[in-house]
DNA sequence: TATTGTTATACTCTATAACTATA
DNA sequence: TATAGTTATAGAGTATAACAATA
């Protein structure tokens, strides 16, 4: 009943007490559970959060390069490229050469990439507000005890 | 200077105002934060975070098998045979045969996996210390700005 | 039939180094 | 020389399917 007692009825009787009295493996059970309410809000249809997030900021600054965009996003620049390959194949974002650097290429969203991001945010409000509520419910004040919190949402 | 704002004063003027306003985001970066200051604390010749906690819940649960671990720290059977394999090589952990089951592998830390592990809890308590000394400085109330602050550890 | 440990496969992610074309 | 985009590579992590031994 306690909110730092994450524990699940149906598992069998293991002491986790030691990780589950870390931060560290608190916030990364949350971290999942966090993503993985987020995936039922997208869909089987829908972006991975990458993707999603890629979008999100190329859509607030239109004409970001590829450099600026994965250090924004804290991802290696090699990664950006197998990302925008994709998201460019699937005519969500386009790769316009700068003319005034020709080693910039210059990001925008496509319309289609602007639909698919709009109908990502109303679904990401999904989640959000069923995360919301979870967490109204009863809050917990301290950190370890809100992160199991947020950890056992639809657990 | 507020806790809801967690730009860093060298990168570029990106508008990343969207994903920095989600918890989804905020969780993924403070857990990334988290896991840096662990391995921070383990330093370059410690063990990797899932090992760690593999032997964690094998010192308290001795005589665990091989599937009940995996479910404990919600990880695939398949991937707890490679990571076993690493730390019975190791000397870290022993796998006997059950005589009830001879289905089941029974775990048990050695005397070095016991060192391993203790040396580690205190290098992992030195992270804990660090991390509480941060939030203790001024803790946010709200779960989006306590997430950026988590965030911002050593960032 | 069901379960444990295992192998195999495939895809994603992370982290580097190095190449090319530009500047 | 430095930077942007790219290629290549290697190591983790994730997710499944399937197999042998055992129950």
């Amino acid at each position: 009943m306690a909110d730092a007692e994450p524990e699940r009825n149906d598992a069998p009787k293991i002491d986790m007490s030691y990780l589950e009295g870390t931060i560290g493996y608190a916030i990364r059970r949350a971290q999942l559970a966090v993503f993985a309410d987020i995936y039922r809000s997208f869909g089987k249809d829908g972006l991975t959060v990458v993707k999603f997030s890629v979008l999100a900021v190329i859509a607030d600054n239109p004409g970001i390069n590829q450099a600026m965009l994965a250090e924004a996003l804290d991802v290696e620049r090699p990664r950006m490229v197998p990302l925008l390959n994709d998201l460019e194949k699937s005519g969500f974002v386009s790769r316009e050469a700068n003319l005034h650097d020709r080693r910039n290429k210059s990001l925008k969203l496509t319309d289609a990439g602007r639909l698919m991001l709009d109908e990502h945010k109303r679904r990401f409000s999904d989640h959000e507000a069923r995360l919301s509520a979870w967490l109204a419910e009863s809050r917990p004040e301290d950190v370890l005890s809100l992160l199991w919190k947020v950890a056992r949402l639809r657990a």
